[in-house]
DNA sequence: AGCACTACTGTTATAATATTGCGAAAGGTA
DNA sequence: TACCTTTCGCAATATTATAACAGTAGTGCT
């Protein structure tokens, strides 16, 4: 997320929390920037690391920040990463999907109603209730597939 | 899963094994039996208590086990719960849906094409390869929800 | 300001999930 | 049999996440 992103996303949170009638602490803003800034999901740990740069912290510290930050809709949880990623649009609830790179490692959130929906139609038809749907797709982005297959027209290793 | 289709997944396992000349040892049937034996998905050191039973065992070697079962599409891992869950159609590749019950712990395995086939759609449009897309929807099932909502019809803790 | 209340934070310990590395055993093949 | 590859046993350790409890700080009230 470039900086101007970062401090729109930091603003954005700032004013629903207020809106929401809960409090935007010290720690919780810093866990958000930190998350944000990252080009990658970042795992807990490595906020920890981070936080701990000039100051102490456990893990508690992180998780609790991060749940808030999860409730709020102000990050996602990447399941299959064990891994967090700010979220593109926090003012409103939805239900995303994310496209996972597993050569870069970089995530593109989707928010498609025909995904969404379909699942939802699913679901109803054997009567279940969604509440929250988890859909992350592992594979590999367009950028990195440009490089694999260039690369792959010539022999990757020089033959010997 | 009842007894008929344990013995039919362990014998669909075994002809399969055959087939592609990977090994079906005794420790993989054992896992795998575990697995489908289990009315709810399964974590990995649950296994491990069964597996000690009468044996010594340690952490690898079920992972080994379920490492190869998920290979061979015999077992699927709901990446939500850290859990594993016997395959209800093990003879074709596929990508499933898993529809969680919160409430009872039961999970239903979908093969929806409108599901897979709008992901694929949304994945294509940006150039996203998608290799494993994982769908877990955490909600209420049709038997919970009929409960609940019976109980909610009058109070469910006696006023006071 | 003083007080009470709640929400947040710090700290220690520990639980739960998963992997690495190495050497021994078992199965398959010439 | 000798050889090779795959699987297994075992010990140690890494990684992710939570519990429990005490202290602190913000919030609302008088």
């Amino acid at each position: 997320m470039d900086e101007e992103s970062l401090q729109n996303a930091l603003k954005t949170a700032e004013i629903l929390c207020a809106q929401r009638g809960v409090r935007f602490t010290a720690q919780r803003r810093r866990v958000l920037e930190l998350v944000c800034r990252a080009e990658r999901p970042v795992g807990a740990y490595e906020i920890l690391d981070q936080l701990r740069e000039g100051a102490t912290a456990a893990p508690p510290t992180v998780y609790r920040a991060l749940d808030f930050l999860l409730e709020q809709g102000f990050v996602h949880k990447l399941e299959t990463l064990h891994a967090f990623i700010g979220c593109t649009h926090p003012e409103h609830p939805h239900a995303s999907q994310f496209l996972i790179c597993s050569d870069c490692g970089r995530v593109k959130e989707l928010e498609n109603e025909a995904i969404a929906g379909s699942l939802r139609t699913a679901a109803q038809e054997t009567g279940f209730k969604a509440e929250r749907p988890i859909i992350e797709v592992l594979g590999t982005c367009a950028h990195c597939r440009r490089k694999t297959e260039q690369a792959g027209t010539s022999p990757r290793v020089p033959l010997e």
